[in-house]
DNA sequence: CTGAAAGCGCTTACAG
DNA sequence: CTGAAAGCGCTTACAG
């Protein structure tokens, strides 16, 4: 279909583009007579505005993109949410590509949305991602970013994080608190920093306690599956008879160990307790309900979207811009799977 | 950050614009000789053609735009992930837009991707969606459209769907021949194909087997919440001491039905039967596990897709081109929930 | 208040 | 094999 033109409406009316282009966008030095007869007439032709040529003109497109590792998540869904909604009340539009937690297709997408000049790029590394030439990419091309959830620390860009080790350590100190002397941790992959910061913060917690560390109570997922979560659940109670609490990286996780527990009748968290992390939405529907780490996703997705905003609009500006960290507050979340008392 | 372009491309090699364009595009008619030089300079220089550019020049941008009622949702999220899988294999990004099950947000959204000029639309209809007036306008300016999951039938675009009536059908049979003989139902809001669609299937069940129909055993859910699964079961026992069978419209309600019987000692499925719809992922790992219908949200994202990239491949040719409708199996999942034998 | 003109960076039909 | 030129549809500095 033959889409409407500036130029056609310059020509039914008889004036220059020029005037026409004034008119629509409300220009001051416009007769009021001729911008009506402008819009009005635009509005018949249901004119829009060609976005290619403006993007051309003004070097912006008003998208931005968003890498994440994986959509099917209730984290990173719920992030997603908040970024899609934020953006679209300041006018831009989201584009959303999703690693599956491979370093290769994460760098592969980084070089689309370089090549589709968005005008930022919010990102959540894969787990794979031990290679940051990429990222850096992003940087040295002058491409608003900013990091969220699994991000690289010596990136010198905005975060937006939560302090995992802190989390971790209260989770732990919490197992603590209900009794608990034996602790194992199911931990995330190896590379991801977050994984890093809770099993620092499980340490920590057992040393300030006065607990041995003792590696062996250590697991570490591959790919932070619930199937990991039974498997985990039944090698801990063979190797370790006395574990009496266990804290595992993600409720996704954690809710495979609680199934396993019902399964075999351990009586959580009488012989065991568990707590998890992110407050998925199963968690508290399971029986038994699982205590967790509440995560604020929608509210991470706000504050990813507002710092990139913040630093595209410094860039129109040609302000200079330091990078921002923003923390957010989480919350032990203690249900059912972790009271002992 | 300067981009490189073309045009300096040309200038540092002493050749024209057009060579330089033919060379990076692998055109024959260029020497190997000049080839080899653009395409040496053009990557030490980080060349990336200017998007915005060939959007204006090929009037089409390679991007997609998605609009659904919830990205937070197991099932879209599945479908959202198909959806990007698909379209990044074939060289489309996406935009997503989220209408919240909100009418006025999703003529909005509409405008804003017409406007955006994306190469086609896919389009799941909100709740409230009772005017179709702005798919019209999508169809009317010759976008590529496709409906998948909640749709318009008198709105004459390709379509990816499944056939609720029958598969409603299916599960409340099977509630029968499980020896249920007084069914409740809680049917989705009043606007939705498929929970109309959903709900006829319940009725021709129990008509195929000479069980009377009674409107008082059917109930609506106004927003679709694990919390109106909850309310309604507690309102079914009250009202009907004797329903012994229950047909959800979607799993995350029935898990608020499960949850309340759990919680008031009703034994599942003896003294009910309850079967959902969707196979969420949490219906697998809840006790009792839930009875449902498996919907292949993953594959109606990747041919809804498909559907789209064949009627924009038509648009380019100029064929013509006749709507489909692509009807995917669903299959009934037999768990705790309703296995009265 | 109005408009001619340049230019954003590409693609491609056409000429040589 | 190479290149001059037109044109995609806008925006905006500038002149009048």
């Amino acid at each position: 279909m033959k889409e409407t033109t500036l130029k056609e409406i310059a020509e039914t009316l008889g004036i220059s583009i020029t005037t026409v282009s004034k008119a629509l966008k409300n220009y001051p030095d416009v007769s009021l007579k001729t911008k009506n007869a402008v819009i009005s007439l635009a509005k018949e032709l249901n004119y829009t505005p060609n976005t290619f040529a403006v993007n051309l003109r003004t070097k912006e497109s008003k998208t931005i993109g968003l890498i994440i590792p994986e959509i099917v998540h209730h984290f990173f869904s719920n992030v997603i949410n908040g970024i899609v909604e934020e953006a679209e009340k300041n006018g831009y539009l989201v584009i959303i590509l999703q690693s599956n937690e491979s370093l290769a297709l994460e760098q592969k997408q980084v070089a689309l949305l370089i090549n589709k000049r968005v005008d930022g790029i919010i990102m959540s590394l894969s787990n794979e991602s031990n290679d940051d030439a990429h990222i850096k990419e992003i940087l040295e091309r002058g491409i608003p970013f900013v990091q969220f959830d699994k991000i690289s620390k010596i990136i010198p860009s905005s975060k937006v994080i939560i302090n995992d080790q802190k989390a971790a350590f209260n989770a732990v100190q919490h197992l603590i608190d209900q009794g608990c002397k034996k602790i194992a941790h199911i931990r995330g992959p190896d590379n991801p920093q977050n994984a890093i910061d809770r099993f620092i913060g499980y340490k920590k917690a057992l040393e300030k306690n006065n607990i041995p560390f003792d590696s062996k109570l250590v697991y570490t997922c591959q790919n932070v599956t619930f199937q990991e979560g039974i498997d985990f659940a039944k090698q801990i109670i063979t190797e370790h008879t006395d574990v009496d609490g266990i804290f595992v990286i993600t409720d996704l996780v954690a809710v495979g160990v609680l199934s396993y527990f019902n399964e075999i009748g351990i009586k959580v968290p009488e012989q065991i307790a568990v707590i998890g992390f992110s407050n998925w939405f199963i968690s508290q529907v399971f029986t038994p309900k699982l205590s967790t780490v509440d995560q604020p996703s929608h509210e991470m997705g706000i504050a990813a979207f507002d710092l990139l905003l913040e630093e595209i609009n410094n860039k129109k500006d040609k302000k200079a811009f330091a990078p921002k960290i923003v923390e957010l507050e989480t919350n032990i979340v203690i249900r059912e799977s972790s009271k002992k008392k």
